[in-house]
DNA sequence: TCATATACATTTGTTTCTTATGTATCTTTG
DNA sequence: CAAAGATACATAAGAAACAAATGTATATGA
C-alpha cells in the first residue's frame, strides 16, 4: 500500500532537506531508496519528482553538489549549504506546525445543529 | 501567518469531508469561515479551491445538496451521503497515517557517514 | 545473455491549488 | 443614504508540484 498521490505534494522538498540535514551528503537514487525503506514502501519518490526538486534546491542555493565516479557510472552527491540548513529548520518546523493544525482539525467533534 | 500554499494540497478534500461528518450540513462560505476560525487564520480556504472541490464531491456522489433561500440570497447546503461517510473515514485515516509517517521521517537522526 | 538494479535526466501530462473576475444581496457605518 | 465590507454563489486562467513515460548508460546476478 502507498498513499494517494496528492498527499506528498508540498512535503517532498521538506523530506529531501531533512534527509540531507541528517546525512551530510546523499545522491538522488539513495534518497529514493532511503525514503522507501524508512516508510516501508508507503512513500515512493518518483524520479520525475525528485530530480527537478533537487535541481530547484540547487538553483536556490540550498544545496551544493559534487560528482563522483563509481566505476564508469556518475553519482551526484547533494549537501546542504548554510542557507540550506536554515531553510531546512524553517520547512521542518512549518510542516510540524501544519500537522498539529491538521490533527486538531481532524479530531474536532464540534456540534452546531 | 499562514502556511505556504503547497501544504494544503491533498488535504482540502479530507478537511471538507471531516467537517461535514461532524456537522451534518454546511454551506460553502460557512466552511471557509469555520476552517479559518478553527485554525486561527492559519488555513484560509479560497473560493476557487473550495467550490470546485464541493462540486467534485457531489459529482462523485459523496455529498448531496439542498438549496435554501435566506431572503433573496441562495445558500447551498452540503451533506454527506452514505458512501460519503465511508469515504470520509478512509480519507481521514489515510491522512492520519500519512502524518504519522511524516512525523517519523522528520524526527529521524540516522547516521550513515 | 537477459532481466533487474543502479543512476542520471527530461518531457508530457494531470491534479490541485491560487488569483482574478463576475454576479448579486445584505449589513454596517460615517 | 451612500459606500464599504460582508455574505454567497460561481467560473476561468494560470502556476506549482507532482506522476508516468521515455531516454541513456553502466553494473550485477541468475
Amino acid at each position: 500500500m502507498n498513499y494517494s498521490s496528492e498527499l506528498l505534494k508540498g512535503t517532498l522538498k521538506t523530506i529531501v532537506l531533512k534527509l540531507l540535514a541528517d546525512n551530510k551528503k546523499m545522491y538522488g537514487y539513495e534518497i529514493t531508496q532511503r525514503v522507501k525503506g524508512l516508510t516501508l514502501n508507503k512513500i515512493q519518490i518518483t524520479e520525475g519528482a525528485l530530480y527537478p526538486t533537487l535541481h530547484s534546491l540547487e538553483a536556490d542555493g540550498f544545496v551544493t553538489t559534487e560528482t563522483e565516479f563509481i566505476g564508469k557510472r556518475v553519482r551526484k552527491y547533494y549537501s546542504l549549504s548554510p542557507t540550506g540548513k536554515t531553510k531546512t529548520k524553517e520547512k521542518v518546523s512549518e510542516l510540524a506546525d501544519f500537522m498539529e493544525t491538521m490533527k486538531f482539525l481532524l479530531d474536532i467533534k464540534t456540534k452546531t445543529t
